[in-house]
DNA sequence: GTCTATACACGGATAGAC
DNA sequence: GTCTATCCGTGTATAGAC
């Protein structure tokens, strides 16, 4: 792997476990077994690694997350696929923590790419809703865009929930939960 | 105000606005406009201050939210008064915020008001649901720790949508989609 | 209790040798 | 392209005067 690539993936992960404010430098250089003088040589300095970090950890998360939502299956097993996706739940989402780093949001290019993905899959999410409502597997007064807001909020909740009590049983709970108020009727079902 | 107080309070404020690693004590004695002596002479540091900051705002977010889920109205009511809350939401959760904090979550003493203060709300909105299903307003195949989950990481996941977005509208979106999904069914009402 | 002085490692970046 | 040297401000803490 060429030194800028082992760059940006140190800044990844870096990212990702300490957030913005938390990643210096140096600890990125020692990950990436680089001297300061690669660094700058192929970036501009830390907000112009960190935006080819991000860029690309949100990429990635994309791409995952509309494979799953365009995967097989009824537009609520689609939903439910996602909710229920395998998740490192203990260590956050790469991307939505990156929203409670102050330099972050503090900068226009380093939020766009959060921004955009999460405006992405929330779009698909709508959009999955609506086509359950025209095949009637959802109530006709439910919103997309509200349903998939909270569909999005319950796993980035979930993650807050689930550091917060150092166990990932709180995130599981919490995408049960929704699930449960999401599930669609069936004939003979009650609930 | 005393000097102390105002070291706690201004470390508050840093704490919500910056987290624990972007808050620095030079930071702090500026906003404070306290000199260093005075925070090393009622604190031992940063983490102790961090501490009796954390502590305050865990306890005072508590106590606010479990006076409006024991307040008037129908459990459901309740819960959607929580819901519906103000909030400064795009200044995000000053107790959730703190789970992304490497450091906060490294730190026993550090994590455990945030454990214990969402915690807290967590059971007491859980048993707010099993009333509500003994009252008839839920249907019963709900589960309380788990409509509970989902209210709170509805709640912070909302937070992280809307600093996403730069805008409100993402919280109260999800918040409206939870709402919608939680809606006891009143006769004569079909969704 | 509060202040100033001091300490030293780190954060973030530049310069120039190889 | 990569390395080392160097720079200056900041982060965190201690010492000691008032």
């Amino acid at each position: 792997m060429s030194t800028s690539e082992r760059l940006i993936e140190s800044t990844r992960e870096l990212l990702w476990e300490r957030g913005y404010v938390g990643t210096s430098p140096k600890a990125i250089l020692e990950r990436a077994g680089a001297g300061q003088g690669s660094m700058y040589h192929h970036f501009k300095g830390k907000p112009d690694l960190a935006l080819a970090a991000i860029r690309r950890t949100a990429q990635e998360l994309r791409a995952t997350a509309e494979q799953v939502l365009s995967g097989p299956g009824t537009p609520y097993e689609r939903i439910e696929a996602y909710l229920l996706r395998e998740r490192d739940v203990l260590r956050g989402c790469p991307v939505g923590r990156l929203t409670m780093d102050p330099d972050v949001i503090a900068n226009k290019d380093l939020r766009a790419p959060v921004d955009e993905t999460i405006a992405a899959i929330h779009g698909r999410i709508a959009e999955l809703v609506e086509e359950g409502k025209r095949l009637g597997q959802f109530a006709p007064g439910l919103d997309g865009e509200e349903i998939g807001a909270a569909v999005l909020a319950t796993v980035q909740g979930g993650y807050v929930l689930a550091r917060a009590s150092g166990s990932p049983a709180a995130f599981d709970a919490g995408v049960r939960g929704l699930l449960s108020l999401l599930a669609p009727r069936t004939p003979g079902q009650e609930r």
